[in-house]
DNA sequence: ATCATTTTGAGATAGCTTATCAATTTCAAC
DNA sequence: GTTGAAATTGATAAGCTATCTCAAAATGAT
């Protein structure tokens, strides 16, 4: 099974803990790992999910954890509905969100164009793009009466 | 002052009341009129403005409101740090955002052909799109050494 | 191995939104 | 203008998500 133990993302989560006097746990390996397994997970699901083989890992934990992944920049907060959703950054710019404002349905999709509209209007502006966030809210063919 | 009492919000508040079997009521009124003079506002920040005339307005009244205003297609739900913005969907100030992670320093920006391009997206996944939220986070000039 | 410091887990707490329900208001029919 | 069935309101309780608290445990530099 891969291991994140030598990842890129394990060694930015080093360098991050390392900068901030924190420390490498089991739970943070644990967490990390099933993070990169995801493309975005709210902290309540990564809970469940953990709890099958880690019945006593704490869902504040859980949160800190995820939250500690947003400053180190490995992970994105997306306040979706009433749930915060952690997005993977490393998968970021792979899918935006339709989102029906009638049912609440989702759809992802990803678009290179759109991608390379937004690269030109960063350097135009002289910004290096890290992540983005794009959500389009409308109705869809069901809700569209 | 302006009243609402001939908008054509008001007009499709009243449509969608005649169609659902839902009653015009003084608090609807109000807050209808309340919430066109904002661009987006909280449930709580309305709660406090209204206050000041009328201090026997309930804040679960106001969520109502606001939220039968979202079905009414005059509203849109935002979920925005740990509160819900309800956007004016008639001021759709169409700028998107740079946002730099370095100095926070925020660039508007508006660019006709990711919009096109949005539309084509959601067109393709039987969407109407009502509006959308854009958001590039990168390093500015400044803060990229 | 030691020990100051950080982290964890469990439950309490906080913040935002919705549900409950008796009293009031609306509005269509008289 | 009255009437009365149905919808709405206001106050508060309840529900949910996320954070805080703190004693016990784990980490990692020495």
């Amino acid at each position: 099974m891969a291991s994140s133990k030598n990842s890129k993302e394990m060694e930015t989560l080093k360098e991050h803990l390392a900068k901030h006097q924190l420390k490498l746990t089991r739970q943070r390996e644990l967490i990390l790992n099933a993070f990169l397994r995801q493309e975005h997970i709210t902290a309540e699901a990564m809970y469940h999910q953990l709890a099958k083989t880690d019945p006593h890992l704490g869902l504040a934990t859980i949160y800190r954890t995820l939250n500690l992944f947003c400053d180190a920049g490995l992970a994105q907060a997306r306040h979706f509905g009433s749930q915060t959703q952690y997005d993977n950054v490393s998968h970021k710019g792979h899918h935006d969100h339709l989102i029906c404002t009638g049912c609440g349905k989702i759809v992802e999709f990803e678009n290179c164009d759109i991608e390379r509209l937004q690269e030109e209007v960063a350097t135009r502006n002289g910004f290096t793009i890290q992540t983005h966030r794009l959500e389009l809210y409308g109705l869809c063919s069901r809700c569209h009466h």
